[in-house]
DNA sequence: AAGTCTGTATCGACTAGCGATACAGATATA
DNA sequence: TATATCTGTATCGCTAGTCGATACAGACTT
């Protein structure tokens, strides 16, 4: 049963039960962002029962949130047809974050520098416990895919970053996450066996960087070394990201990991 | 006194007063989104004390929210330094947004081709009053500038897409949008005259596309074509972005309105 | 025309959040 | 070394604000 990269099925970090007994937990934010955070699931626009049931609360209360939300411009009517879409007030938050985000402002320079010479697609993703988040893509070349994968987050156990990443953590940490992912597959190359995967991190910790082929995309070989943060903590992952049709992973593998292994460190050094 | 595209000091939506009257409004919603919109004007971590003075919170209401927020991932603890930011599930909802609209889904196959054969930087701005808001770009094959330029917002009034849109207006509505901006210049060839403004409407409205040359950024010629919904209401714009080290205006404009007018057709032909 | 969806609005009961106040650790003044 | 002033965190009682029930109008089905 494989599973698309397309829906927002991730770890959606919802309202833990413990949290209600936190008297600094303020309850009423939690609601209105659960709401929000409805149209993770959702595949086109949602009516105001819909994210009633899918957030659990009320209908009354689901409607006073949604008036809100609306009113600010965190969620919209859709035009055509009925129901209710996220607004597009979300995108100042996220320009705020890219903005504010340091990773990525030392990152920047060198990843433009690594896709002149690698001139293969170039991503930097952050680590989020379970998974990797994409935060910038600079497209290669040739490839016309849409530039706009902010936000997009793949499981930190099958993805070369990850892999990369998790090469720096302790190996409770390692089985910490592996045991808590969803090892659903993307493809039939999809390693989930946890034995397997640990496998993988230990030649991560070796190698400097991590390979994976076809694991999430069929037919995409993808190399991921991590980026470091205060004392060698994993903050999140280049990727160099190419396709099977022009290279074998041994190949890539001897191109890239220098230039990617290279740049990693170019970012570390900055700090 | 002229003014950056980075910072984001546009037309952030905060909250209005008579809100505080409407039963159906939750105000705990809006102070928690309003203390994380505080983040819009800051260059920096910003610590709880300033946020709390920036939002007009007490400091007790501020940190409770803080915790919330920060539970919930909205925020994030600044690494080096103290302080806090933006926390990585605001991309969540980015990609929410970005997934869910209509718009960009209809409109991506077609920028992909338009990009194919103009070779120059192409992007694609939503309507939100005052301003226009990128929510894709496809660079140019030589630019190296980063690809993500996802939620960055731009005056309506002084864009080539922004004009576009307006040429779709009402002259009252676009006389309303004149004078609710704010027209401070970017550079000093930022047209601000309300009626120039209006002149570069009616002209957009006769060619059925807006050029703008130097008004955002030196050394910028943009062209900007409406794209359509719902009974003929602007909903955004695409735009072609060239230098003009490569192009005089005239030679921009008699290159690309052809290509970019017949863009939008496509895509307004799509509903 | 009866039924079932939309989204919207009102109001009283009671809970959940605000503000005041306090504390501990770090960095900066004297 | 001491005093001051930041940082972030925590507690608790009063009351303002939210929830849920209930109701209504418009748009599609049947």
């Amino acid at each position: 049963m494989n599973r698309s990269i397309i829906s927002g099925e991730d770890g959606a970090r919802l309202l833990d039960e413990d949290q209600v007994e936190d008297p600094l937990f303020v309850q009423a934010i939690a609601r209105a962002l659960h709401v929000l955070s409805v149209f993770h699931k959702a595949e086109q626009p949602l009516s105001l029962t819909e994210i009633a049931e899918a957030s659990g609360t009320g209908r009354s209360a689901a409607q006073r949130v949604v008036h809100t939300l609306r009113a600010l411009g965190y969620i919209e009517r859709d035009e055509t047809g009925r129901g209710f879409l996220p607004g597009i007030r979300v995108l100042d938050h996220t320009v705020d974050y890219l903005r504010l985000n340091k990773l990525i402002e030392r990152a920047t320079p060198v990843l433009l520098d690594l896709r002149k010479n690698a001139r293969e697609r170039i991503d930097l993703s952050l680590f989020d416990d379970l998974r990797v988040v994409y935060a910038a893509r600079m497209q290669s070349k040739r490839e016309t895919f849409f530039a706009t994968l902010v936000g997009h987050s793949v499981p930190t156990f099958c993805t070369s970053g990850g892999r990369a990443i998790m090469a720096h953590l302790t190996d409770a940490q390692v089985d910490d996450i592996i045991a808590r992912s969803d090892r659903r597959p993307f493809t039939d190359k999809t390693i989930t066996a946890p034995d397997e995967v640990r496998a993988m991190v230990r030649e991560a910790r070796q190698n400097g960087y991590a390979l994976t082929v076809e694991e999430v995309l069929v037919g995409e070989v993808a190399l991921g070394v991590a980026v470091l943060g205060q004392g060698g903590r994993p903050l999140g992952a280049i990727h160099v990201a190419g396709s099977l049709s022009e290279w074998t992973p041994d190949a890539f593998r001897a191109r890239f990991a220098p230039l990617a292994v290279e740049a990693a460190n170019a970012i570390n050094r900055l700090r």
